[in-house]
This record gives structure tokens, sequence and C-alpha cells, in this order.
DNA sequence: GATAATCATCATATGAAGATGCTGATTAAG
DNA sequence: CTTAATCAGCATCTTCATATGATGATTATC
């Protein structure tokens, strides 16, 4: 439904949204957290950071934390950027003259169900996405999730 | 939302329920009506046959004809062989102990956005995705549609 | 049976997403 | 100024969906 590389990024931010008074957090700590690829993760926080929904700051100490508001901050908005964007476009029933200004009821029929799905989360903020889960459970050493990835 | 492949088969599909008397079409000409590449369709083709959804001829005068009945063949049985099954399945709040028996508030909500957008195919046959939909316009010399892709 | 049409299938190419490793740039702390 | 921590970014590898091209197997028609 949503790309691996968007996937990461809503979970990195989802995790920066609990992070206490919004201190910058290591690349290593949010991907081991998250149990995603380092150099990964930092391309796509990095993005993040471009975006205007993170920020970034190097050296010792340094690291990523939350700028947007989680109660503003939107799932949609979120993954947007890193979302799939090759959608065929083409007409279900190949062939038809069908575009927006005059789709085929395959067409309307079709471009509702994924509208739907989409509605789903447009208003979704990450805020609400947060008040729906139980606080995670920090290990008390070094502030990581007791665990890190669910099996299947 | 889903593959090219299933797009593909969902788009024979219709296309074989729309000719007369269930003669055999030779892949040649489903490629050419759907804008799609003969070999690869061809492997869809046959796996559709396998399925018991089409059936197969060779030989002169052969090709692909429906096997199914369009009334109770559904869209999402159709695509279901075809699509994309690597669904990441992580926890969106990743770390969090939560499975299928004990799933989170975030996991509750992503799943429902998940199951909208399933529910709204799942009972669409592919009769009904027929009947939306005017007829096809023919080009009467080689019974091919008159366009087989829409422009962006 | 020879021929041609057609499905069946294999081998391989391509492009993008995902992932990994290395190197360079920045910066706080001593 | 030196060191170490950390982000930034490049080059490459892997994997998989998609696509292409060639070859073999079947079968109707003559």
């Amino acid at each position: 439904m949503i790309s691996r590389t968007a996937e990461y990024a809503l979970r990195a931010v989802l995790y920066l949204a609990r992070v206490e008074d919004r201190r910058p957090v290591p690349v290593d700590d949010i991907a081991g957290a998250l149990g995603a690829p380092r150099n990964y993760l930092s391309k796509t926080l990095n993005e993040l950071a471009r975006l205007g929904i993170a920020n970034s700051q190097r050296g010792p100490a340094g690291g990523f934390w939350l700028n947007a508001d989680p109660e503003t901050l939107t799932v949609a908005a979120l993954i947007e950027p890193f979302d799939d964007k090759r959608t065929s476009g083409m007409c279900l029933l190949g062939g038809r003259i069908c575009d927006e200004e005059h789709p085929c009821g395959a067409h309307q029929l079709w471009s509702a169900a994924q509208e739907a799905a989409r509605a789903s989360i447009a208003d979704l903020t990450i805020a609400q996405l947060i008040r729906t889960a139980p606080a995670l459970e920090f290990d008390n050493e070094n502030g990581r999730p007791l665990r890190t990835s669910i099996p299947a």
C-alpha cells in the first residue's frame, strides 16, 4: 500500500514525536529502534529535514529531531513525498476513449476505491495516531524500545 | 494500488468477457488491444488459464477465451494471484509489542484503512464492472478497439 | 506429412527500490 | 587545534517487477 521508504519516514516521525523535549537523536538510535538500515534511513531523514518536517544537527550530540507539529502534520502529507508516483493511469477497459473529463464507468468505480483508501488517512494526524496507541515501552538504559520489529 | 501485471490480467479478462460467443482470441490481438507487451501478457494469460479463469488452444485459430462466469468472478479474486504480496507487516510504531492477537491502536487504524480499500472491490464482479461502462468502440476491420491506451 | 499459426517457455535485459560501505564535511568538547 | 561524533553524500550491490527475444511444442488446414 505504501513504499517501504514511506513507512520508514512515517515510523521515524512517530518515533521522533515521542522524544521528550525534542533533543537530537542520532540516526543510529532511530535506525536501531525502527529496525531500519542505517544509511538508507539517513537519506530518508535527510529528506525529512529538507522538507522542514525534521531538523538535523551534525557533530557530537547531534542528530535529528522533529520540527513539524504532530497535531497538524497528517499521515498523507508526510508519506506523499516518499510514495510511489508511477500509477499506470490506463483505463481499465483498455480502448475506451476515457480521461478525467470523460471518465468511463469503470474508471469512476476504480477511482472511487482508490480515493476511499486515500481519504481514510488523509486527515489523520501524527498526534492522533500516537494517541490511539499506548506508550512505547522503553528500555531504561539506552532509551530504545524493548522490541524493534514484529514477528510475522 | 495494484501491480501492472494484475492490471493486465484484469483488463484482459474484461476484454475477453466482451468477445462474442467466446471464440479464441490470439495473444497478439489481446496485447494489441490492451497496449501490453506480447510475451509478457502471454505469461499472464497462461496463468489465467492455469487458474481456470480462461482457456487456451494452440495452433491455427487458437487463442484464449474466457472460461469463468463474469457474473460470479470478482475483481478481488481475479487480481489476487497477480498482486504484490510483499507487505511489510511491521508495526507502524516500531517497537511496540504488537501482533494480530494484540494489535496496537495504530495498527488497527492502518489495517482499517487497508481493509476499506480492499472491501470496495471485494464483491465487485467482472459483469458489474462491464455494465457500468459503455460498450467499447470496435474497428470493423480487425475487431480491435479504436484506441488502445489513454494519454496522460 | 508439410506448412503455418499459435501457445508455452526459457534466457536474458532493464529500471527502480532497497540496501550497504566508504569517504568527506561539520561541529561540540577538551 | 585536535579529536571524536555525527550528518551528508557518493558509488555500488542486490532484488524484483517488468519487458524482450528466441526457441520449442502443439494443432488446424491443405
